[in-house]
RNA sequence: GUCCCGUUGGUCUAGUGGUUAGGACUCAGGAUUUUCAUUCCUGCAUCAGGGGUUCAAUUCCCCUACGGGAUACCA
């Protein structure tokens, strides 16, 4: 064994890939790039009824999307392969043959029925549920029979039944547990694949993985873990088990409440560095009060060390604060980018780039996520519609003195510049005496349709001249 | 039920055997801005409770409470 660092992200191909599980990914991705190790991607795909078309394609382009690249994987190979659990079951066999030869695991004939009336019966006498070990110490003949008959069978580990366990994990330091609340884990199912328990160790064993970090749903399988590398005389990697990521209500991250795919997060325009920050910040911190990273800074910031104990909500609020900083503080052509396939979907053609660009400046400040980008752009694309309210303050005489003098003016201009729109507004108050909230509102309102918005010059550079006297106009009437 | 893990404002967190317990989000108020938004400033609010140990405990130990996770031929 190498002193390497060898760290894996190893999901499971039953869905979207989970915020929490970017957040794992994230934090191994982190500390091999911290210590100079390797990331190392595992589709941990034994269960085949739950087997989800298209989730494997769904990981890769989200882990991709987020720029966490892994140094080995499907796809990309390396010497460890393969990288699906599903293509090394001649690998589980063998090594399950192991401890069945050295006596740490047994065939057990049981059917699921078996199983659930043990479990019922044990319940009512207000026992665990594990198994009772009934099969343990079959006979060779009988043992035998059942094989004649053809008789379906799974294959247990034979867990310690007194003492306890103690390891220590690099987040929880200490922990113990007693044997006798250990379940004899079923290691290969009845129909010949390996449960995640066999495959994981004997992978992370052969794949020569130094950490375990995943999230803290595996700390009461550890033991389990432990056993098997003992019972194939492996040296064990260090565990470091992560808070988990909680609802509102401190409940364990769900879709009840919400989305929960990163995939959705990215739809309604969430940035991914946003994400990553974000997340990256869900139980770990480093000891100062900064509050944004990119990846790069997290790669140097980042440390084991420093990861919380206790699970941490997933506050959206937050997020969104965030996501507003990310829209405002990056640049606006990257921002552009990434806000083109909102506009695509609310079918406004884009006039040029430069009012493009100003299209989405005028958002970045008001809005959360890139799926509210269009709603300031509204106006410039289709007709706008007037309140009663809105009519009142059209209608007035000085309104309608003020429209008159716009029109006037910039009809036979040569160009709307900034200049002159300042111009015009100082004249409009000078001549027209017309000023403040009989000046602005007006104005706005008739060419934008809401008394709220952009600066006047944005708005009428966006709109051009022909335009701007064409909504002038209208609120002539 | 049983086992394991956890607990600094509503939320994310920094921090320490002696601090006015720091920052961020949210919320409230104010300033700037022609408006909205942005930005800036100010404010509200926290060491779960009880016992120890100690000159001193938010910090160390124990108990309780509460929360979460695990209890599958799922991962």
């Amino acid at each position: 064994m190498s002193n390497e660092i060898r760290v894996r992200f190893a999901p499971s191909p039953t869905g979207n890939l989970h915020v929490g599980s970017l957040r794992t990914a994230l934090y191994n991705y982190l500390y091999a790039k911290k210590v100079g190790g390797k990331f190392i991607l595992r589709i941990e795909d034994t269960d085949q009824t739950r087997y989800v078309d298209g989730a494997v394609e769904n990981l890769f382009t989200t882990l991709k999307a987020m720029g966490l690249e892994y140094d080995e994987g499907p796809e990309k190979g390396g010497e460890y392969g393969p990288y699906y659990q599903s293509k090394r079951t001649d690998i589980y066999n063998k090594y399950v043959q192991e401890l069945l030869d050295k006596g740490k695991a047994y065939r057990c004939f049981c059917t699921p029925e078996d199983l659930d009336i043990m479990r019922e019966e044990r319940k009512t006498k207000g026992l665990d549920t594990r198994y009772d070990g009934r099969c343990r110490n079959l006979t060779e003949h009988k043992i035998n029979e059942h094989l004649e008959n053809n008789d379906k069978f799974v294959i247990r580990l034979k867990i310690p039944q007194e003492g306890e366990i103690t390891f220590y994990d690099v987040v929880r330091e200490k922990v113990t547990f007693p044997w006798n609340m250990v379940d004899d884990q079923v290691l290969v199912k009845s129909d010949g694949l390996p449960t995640y328990h066999l495959a994981n160790v004997v992978d992370d064993h052969l794949m020569e993985i130094s950490h375990v970090i995943r999230g803290e749903e595996w700390l009461s399988s550890v033991p389990k873990h432990l056993y098997l590398y003992e019972a194939f005389g492996w040296k064990p990697p260090k565990m470091c088990h992560l808070p988990l990521l909680l609802n509102s209500d401190k409940s364990k991250l769900s879709k009840r409440q919400g989305d929960v795919a990163v995939e959705d997060f990215l739809n309604k325009g969430y940035l991914p560095e946003t994400l990553l920050n974000f997340v990256a910040l869900l139980g770990w911190h480093a000891p100062n009060n900064e509050e944004f990273y990119t990846l790069s800074e997290l790669e140097k910031a980042f440390s084991l060390k420093r990861i919380n104990k206790s699970g941490s909500v997933f506050d959206v609020e937050k997020l969104n604060w965030m996501n507003g900083q990310y829209l405002r503080n990056t640049d606006l052509k990257v921002i552009g980018e990434y806000a083109r396939k909102y506009f695509e979907k609310a079918g406004y053609h884009i006039p040029n780039e430069k009012h493009y660009l100003e299209l989405v400046d005028i958002a970045r400040s008001r809005i959360h996520k890139l799926d509210e980008v269009t709603e300031f752009a509204k106006p410039f694309f289709s007709e706008l519609e007037f309140t009663d309210d809105d009519k009142e303050i059209l209608k007035t005489e000085s309104s309608q003195i003020l429209f008159k003098f716009w029109i006037d003016n910039i009809i036979d201009s040569p160009e709307l510049n900034e200049e002159l729109i300042n111009e015009l507004l100082k004249r409009s108050a000078q001549e027209l005496e017309i000023k403040g909230k009989n000046l602005y509102p007006p104005l706005r309102l008739a060419l934008y349709g809401s008394a709220h918005g952009p600066e006047l010059p944005t708005i009428m550079d966006i709109l051009e001249k022909e335009k701007v006297v064409e909504r002038f106009k209208n609120a002539l009437k």
